[in-house]
DNA sequence: TCTGGTTTTACGGTTTCCCGTAAGGAATAC
DNA sequence: GTATTCCTTACGGGAAACCGTAAAACCAGA
């Protein structure tokens, strides 16, 4: 049982017309495309109130910014605001995004059915993974599986990545505190700072915080 | 006078999909296309060779690795070979690189022709510039003037950035004169080095080595 | 070979960072 | 109320980085 309505959010005009192709072969009729994802949620919601919802949305991950502005800047949230309006909607990610701890909280968080990579032969996987979740299957890529054990996990929290970014920026270690009193940030002493550091460098680790941030930029954690 | 030989340089099938589609659009009769930068070149030899040269190449800058272990790796590579090849042949490049840096860089030291964004309206823009190539004329994004004066240039040589990777890699600064050592790098004494950094951070404005590090792994320089 | 100039290195003082230990504070349990 | 525990902060010694200066090495050209 094929899907009859498709939603397509993806900004790139390149890409977007190869996927409607890939789903015109599959003879699914008028795939609907969009640039923006405000657009997509508005069609996602609208269809969903005349009673004609979509089975589909198939989705990037990020969206360029330009000078319309949106509300909802990238493709996470989108699918947030989509399984919100509709729960049941089945999502498909294709993205160049290779991270697998950011696919990984795609499908753990907000529960998508699919990721296709934008690779070498990614519109063969995307024909596939269309078909598998018409199935009621779910598509992941076969690398997917190993890398859970690879990752040296550590759950930055957002006083970890305030630190960091700090730090990136050119703030000096004791200069820290004050800037995370001015945002009444605690704890804020200089040694719970260094103790911090010191905590994430040993359990990544790392020898230095050179290596962190070039760790935290290569992780898109900054 | 449109082109009659055109290769597609792409690892992105979906991408080279719609490349090929634009191409066609134009009365361009079968646009050859491969996935690695070495067949690309080898492709361009070939035809040198038995004096059917290609008018036009497209590429990307970026090509993922795989289980194919290619000589050329990357856009840029593939460029500069192309051209020691065939010194006349028009190059595009279409990438979602979007670091003004790295695209002056491209137009200054390979005499690319043209440059495209995958962005939103690309497959228009690789029309427009594919014609405009095509009349003798260069193709670059309208906002590649601006840019230029918002630069903090600074040239990082090659042993700028071996000492900047080292550090990122976690290596302490008074640990690099031996790794210099092994390699035959001079200067190798610790004031050099110092000196150096010193310099870097101080064009750029910087105040500590983190927020050089952040800004290189930024702009790609490591 | 000498000389003038540049680059590289060595050295010292100061600042910052690192890290262990211990003191202070707040929350919870008894 | 006070004990226990956990979290935060203060302190201090040692290591590393920072930065200016001066000595040493190198490299032209005469």
């Amino acid at each position: 049982m094929m899907f009859e309505r498709v939603l397509i959010a993806e900004d790139q005009e390149s890409t977007s017309i190869s996927v409607r192709k890939t789903i015109e072969d599959l003879n699914i009729e008028d795939p609907e495309y969009v640039f923006y994802c405000d657009d997509a949620f508005a069609r996602i919601q609208k269809a969903n109130k005349i009673g004609q919802p979509y089975d589909l949305l198939i989705t990037d991950l990020s969206f360029e910014e330009d000078h319309y502005i949106q509300k909802i800047v990238d493709g996470a949230a989108l699918i947030r605001a989509a399984k919100d309006e509709q729960p049941g909607l089945k999502v498909l990610v294709f993205s160049a995004e290779g991270n697998p701890a950011v696919i990984d909280a795609l499908i753990k968080d907000l529960g998508i059915n699919g990721y296709v990579r934008k690779a070498r032969h990614d519109a063969k996987e995307l024909r596939l993974a269309i078909e598998a979740i018409a199935k009621g299957n779910r598509y992941f890529p076969a690398q997917m599986k190993v890398p859970i054990k690879e990752r040296n996990t550590y759950d930055f929290t957002n006083y970890d990545t305030t630190i960091i970014a700090l730090l990136a920026n050119g703030v000096k270690q004791k200069e820290i505190p004050e800037y995370l009193q001015d945002q009444d940030i605690k704890p804020s002493g200089l040694s719970s700072i260094e103790k911090r550091l010191n905590l994430i460098r040993d359990v990544l680790g790392f020898s230095t915080n050179e290596q962190l941030i070039a760790y935290c930029k290569d992780f898109k954690i900054i």
